[in-house]
DNA sequence: GTCTATAGGCCGATAGAC
DNA sequence: GTCTATCGGCCTATAGAC
């Protein structure tokens, strides 16, 4: 590492200008859309020349598809607790509410989610990766688990598939909506609290033994 | 009429031009967004001048955001039935859920809400527009209603206005967010009609008597 | 791989005639 | 009010040196 050999570079170095320009035309993309970024802007912000960009990505259009894919992937963490064998299911329901209602209204969803939905007719492959990475993972994981847990003897469901998607539309609520169209303000975590209770409970009362 | 006077003109024919203006701007800019739109298209697509745009609208966001502001105030119609007098609550729910989901999918609504929400960020009042003129308006009259019908003894609620928002949640449910990131396709009416089943259930298991 | 320089076009907006 | 003509600028993308 202290002593570079011929055809060695640093780890660190080596790929940093991509780099930068991802990063760069990543948060120009989601501040500013599509059509309000140049491709000199994003040169400026990553430190890089306009014919670098070139060299690593075809055109306009094909590095903010793969931007975005990417950020699509990224940023739907933290759904482990669905995996495990259902507990108490108020619990359960409660905890996920309570990430799944923040997680919808942080930032950089609300960035990502405008972003795919004001380019989805001339990028479709763009509102595929955003579901299937986002919504519609967790959508089928949750469906999984109440599956379980009906099986348990736990709740008692027709369609766990349906269960799931009114669970999480509980979640999305007027908040979400909201915060896509910029209306302030942001919810409280105190208010973010009372629609995962107000969403477990109805569901519990609907579906619950 | 048949005989115009020097100072007339035939009433449809005065001030047509502005609004071949409003009708091309509107359909470019619902189909293909701001940035994408450029003066000169929507000039070609009216059959008139750049500099007569230019003559009834400062810039192209003043243009814009009047087209977007109108659009947001025209498509919510159809909310009578929230006015009456509360009859029997399964009846009008299952009614007025099957209108809204019905909306929520239609092309006009999701091409407004794209609009808005691309564009949220730069053209704050758009967001007011939208939400006062639809789901705001109709979430309060919803609230409202069942207000009502639960002074009437007909449902048990504590908040009538969250219980608006849970309704209104349940019935954008998935194919709101699918529509709007153009994942084909689009619901049947058969599938409209069960969900909109699905949320009257779910809302009168949790809060009928 | 990265730069500077520039081609070539389209954009928003305006001037001035009618 | 409406037109034609045009300005100055910024845009995407590339050529060519290193």
């Amino acid at each position: 590492m202290g002593t570079a050999g011929k055809l060695e570079r640093a780890p660190g170095v080596r790929a940093m200008k991509p780099r930068q320009i991802r990063e760069a035309a990543s948060r120009l993309f989601l501040a500013n859309g599509y059509g309000a970024v140049s491709m000199d802007a994003i040169a400026r912000e990553a430190g890089v020349s306009k014919a670098t960009i070139y060299a690593h990505f075809a055109d306009k259009a094909e590095l903010f598809a793969a931007l975005v894919t990417e950020e699509c992937a990224r940023q739907w963490p933290d759904i482990g607790l669905l995996e495990a064998e259902p507990g108490d299911l108020r619990e359960t329901l409660l905890a996920l509410g309570t990430v799944y209602a923040e997680l919808l209204v942080s930032p950089k969803v609300v960035q990502t989610y405008r972003m795919v939905v004001a380019e989805a007719p001339r990028f479709p492959e763009l509102g595929r990766a955003f579901y299937e990475g986002g919504p519609g993972l967790i959508c089928g994981k949750l469906a999984a688990y109440l599956a379980r847990a009906a099986a348990q003897g736990k709740l008692t469901l027709g369609d766990a598939r349906l269960a799931a998607q009114q669970f999480l539309a509980l979640l999305r609520c007027e908040y979400h909506l909201r915060a896509v169209i910029d209306l302030a303000p942001a919810p409280t975590p105190a208010e973010i609290a009372r629609v995962a209770a107000a969403a477990t409970d109805m569901f519990l009362r609907a579906y619950g033994r």
